[in-house]
DNA sequence: ATTAAATTTGCAATCGATTACGCTATTACA
DNA sequence: TGTAATAGCGTAATCGATTGCAAATTTAAT
């Protein structure tokens, strides 16, 4: 019921203008000590809240920065999540999350309803075909726009990613150090430059170690379970047949190790695995999966610390900045033959 | 660069008054067809976006919500989130979703910044000791506020929880079923509810079988995998020995089966387990884990739904809805002895 | 003491949308 | 035709905070 004190209600209680008491706030130098002092203490024992409403209004800025991810129900996006949250929070931000589960339809829409709020800035994670014209809408608006991990090349959009190529090279390179030579690869949607990525590091890392490269050993996949479970049944029909396989994705490598088990062959003796993103399970599994790290926390905070950086800007120069982060190859049972037990 | 439109933009181009401009677009009674035809024609031709903010400010609300969560990092959040967003969005709110960390004073602080952005309700999942007054800020201002799986005992607070007592309750009985008699408990923070019910289920289900019931069987942890590990290596020493351990976390009975695997001991056979929360890695291990099922997906959405209601509510009569879901048992290979294996 | 300079504070407009109130036309009815 | 009722639109205030400009007050300087 008790109404919100506002600047309005201060200045009766102390027989002077708004204008005053919201100078006295905002510590402006042009205001008398002693009335700064009254302003305040006045303030503090009215409960006195700034209304970020009208402020926002005032000025333009809404301090929200909206965050578009195709899912927040995965450990990776939860982290990125966190860590631009981490970023922004103490600058007084808020992060207004939005899913677009994947689809451009849904994205475009989500796009608009940022900019509807008066965002001051959108963090986008790409769905595997996004539409640009809901992307230029926030340029045309004059709003920082960054992607991070998906990207769509655009002109004057900053992004932060990771070598999603060194990943897949570094990956590919670990299981020939471990003697393998016949190394299959499951690969997700063509239309994400991340996996296009990490096709060509794996390639590149077979060819530069003089390996044969073989068409039939690379198989797409949704990148979950089931059709990693599929791709292998293939691979394991080969003949010769591949000693390892390194997946773009964790849920793929999983049904990979799946069907490999099933069929009584032995991980990593018969067949070495990689996946790809250190999903959390890939530690916790009885034979835990060699995996990249992409680390989304830094990911995230690198994202939210661009966007700041060209929120600051003052000068109409614009600037586009391409951050790549360095993944990490984290070694584990489903790749090491000589093996070495981690407690 | 080209500014936002504004209604007194289209106005001026029509030669009318804002206030037409605004009651036409707002599809107010009193305008004539023709007027709201040409007004909405403009609005459109000059891409007029109506501006959230100053309409917040007017209407007093802002069509935000705050959601404060210990983390988003984890499955059982991120998809209680994802429920609540689907309910909110197509109402036109937004969710601003923010961290305690399990930290009561970043809780109190996380208030009070929602507080500060005129979010029109707060969604709350409590950490282990919350304080109350920062809740009771939120209800002085006569904004609603709505408990979801982590509650307080509040009056006037609605909340959304599971049966926790009837989901250990279940585990337990399905334990015992599989002819198990001697039955641990891995439980939790006992300044948290949840785990208090668990505990309740779990020693009922006990009695109501007529099996006695042991305090030493019964060991506190803090629902990680290590703390696990330490239970089990104690639970496995006693004389008589467990013969199944029902974990109020699945991260724990993660702990529990690795530790009993590392015994050479088998699961089913020698030790059976069931978890609680069904993370997603659950399913996914070589050896299934059974637990349960918490369905954070509609959680969430009832959350929202509870806050609807209560927004909307004209009336001024203040009341309290408690809402329990119905866990689920989920059955996998860690507790059936009688395999039936699924493909 | 008088004027110039500096310090403090008030006035009023502004951000964009909404809405109670009131003023014109237009229509209805006798 | 005259009067009342109604439809349609404009005027102006409002939400709360900010800020350029001007006014008032104090301080400094001669």
């Amino acid at each position: 019921m008790s109404k919100k004190t506002t600047i309005y209600d201060i200045a009766k209680a102390l027989d002077i203008t708004a204008a005053t008491v919201s100078r006295a706030l905002n510590n402006n130098p042009k205001i008398s000590d002693t009335t700064r002092e009254l302003v305040l203490q006045k303030a503090a024992e009215m409960n006195y809240e700034q209304n970020k409403l009208a402020q926002a209004l005032k000025s333009g800025k809404s301090y929200n920065v909206g965050v578009i991810v195709p899912r927040v129900d995965s450990n990776f996006f939860g982290s990125v999540i966190r860590g631009i949250e981490e970023e922004l929070n103490p600058q007084g931000y808020h992060v207004i999350i939005c899913q677009s589960y994947e689809d451009p339809k849904t994205e475009g829409k989500k796009i608009d309803t940022l900019l509807n709020a008066q965002v001051d800035g959108v963090l986008v994670s790409t769905t595997s075909n996004s539409k640009k014209e809901p992307l230029k809408r926030i340029l045309a608006k004059n709003i920082p726009l960054i992607f991070f991990d998906r990207r769509k090349d655009m002109q004057g959009v900053s992004s932060v990613v990771i070598n999603d190529f060194e990943g897949a090279y570094k990956a590919t390179k670990h299981l020939i150090d471990e003697g393998c030579t016949k190394i299959a690869h499951l690969s997700g949607n063509f239309s994400l430059e991340i996996f296009r990525e990490r096709f060509s590091g794996y390639k590149q890392a077979i060819i530069d170690a003089g390996l044969p490269f073989n068409e039939d050993w690379v198989i797409k996949t949704k990148s979950n379970r089931t059709d990693g479970i599929e791709a292998t049944k293939t691979l394991l029909q080969l003949n010769p047949r591949p000693d390892a396989i390194f997946s773009a994705s964790d849920f793929a490598a999983l049904g990979a190790i799946q069907e490999i088990r099933a069929q009584k062959l032995n991980i990593p003796q018969d067949i070495s695995v990689v996946g790809f993103s250190n999903e959390p399970f890939t530690k916790f599994m009885e034979l835990p999966i060699s995996t990249i790290d992409q680390s989304p926390f830094e990911m995230g905070k690198m994202a939210a610390k661009v966007f700041l950086e060209q929120s600051n800007n003052e000068s109409h120069v614009k600037m586009e900045k391409k951050v790549v982060l360095d993944p990490q190859l984290i070694i584990r049972n489903s790749s090491l033959k000589t093996q070495v037990l981690t407690p």
